[in-house]
DNA sequence: TTGACATATGCTCATATCGGAATGTATAAG
DNA sequence: CTTATACATTCCGATATGAGCATATGTCAA
């Protein structure tokens, strides 16, 4: 699992390696609503072309976007489910936020 | 804010880099209940004593532990509010999950 | 005071990671 | 076929990181 010396998991291991990077936080983030390409998201960003497909890789490593071919373009869109690994592993501290009963009584009425 | 070749924002900058961290998310998870003491930690993941210290180091650094000095020992404890940026972050992505419209609605009905 | 216990810190080594430049590759246009 | 466009990949240099070991610091006990 993990090589003797090893700095840190691999960024490709898990979706919370993959978000750790803020530059692959914000391509989410524009991706989010409509499908962009490479270009589209590096002139937006501000980044460099090859940058960004890296972090692309990354993200497509982790299952947190998918890919289609247009062309000569690449198309990236967000897979938000992957997300989901996120949010419930960070949910599951929400009974220890303060506010926590309104919150769990919120929670209990959206069960029924 | 980022120099030069810097491979990676750094781990103590932010909850999201501090949660890349497998085992810190492990430590998490196991004073999530209780206060806990470094050893404790270390005992019950299976850690060098240092390896501990230095990952509740970076946990402090982000603010998701409170730290209390307790004889000789050093109680851990978590502080979940800060995970809230973790997990409001990752909900902003709710609505592109699958079955949205029944989680939008649910949503709407605890709005209420 | 001396000693044991509990943590924190410093050092080194191996590895991971990022950005930028250069280069490779696929696809569309002329 | 030739060229331009859109990406992907490789190589490089600079930096960050984590584990383990040794050591320093702090606290209680005898």
């Amino acid at each position: 699992m993990y090589k003797h010396g090893m700095a840190r998991a691999s960024t490709t291991s898990d979706p919370f390696n993959a978000i750790a990077e803020p530059r692959r936080r914000h391509i989410l983030e524009f991706i989010a609503g409509d499908e962009r390409s490479v270009t589209d998201i590096a002139d937006a960003l501000e980044l460099g072309q090859p940058s960004v497909s890296k972090h692309l890789q990354v993200l497509r490593d982790v299952g947190l976007v998918y890919v289609r071919r247009e062309g000569r373009r690449t198309m990236y869109r967000i897979n938000a489910e992957t997300l989901r690994t996120i949010h419930d592993w960070s949910g599951m501290f929400a009974r220890y936020w303060r506010g926590q009963l309104r919150r769990i009584k919120a929670h209990a009425e959206e069960e029924r």
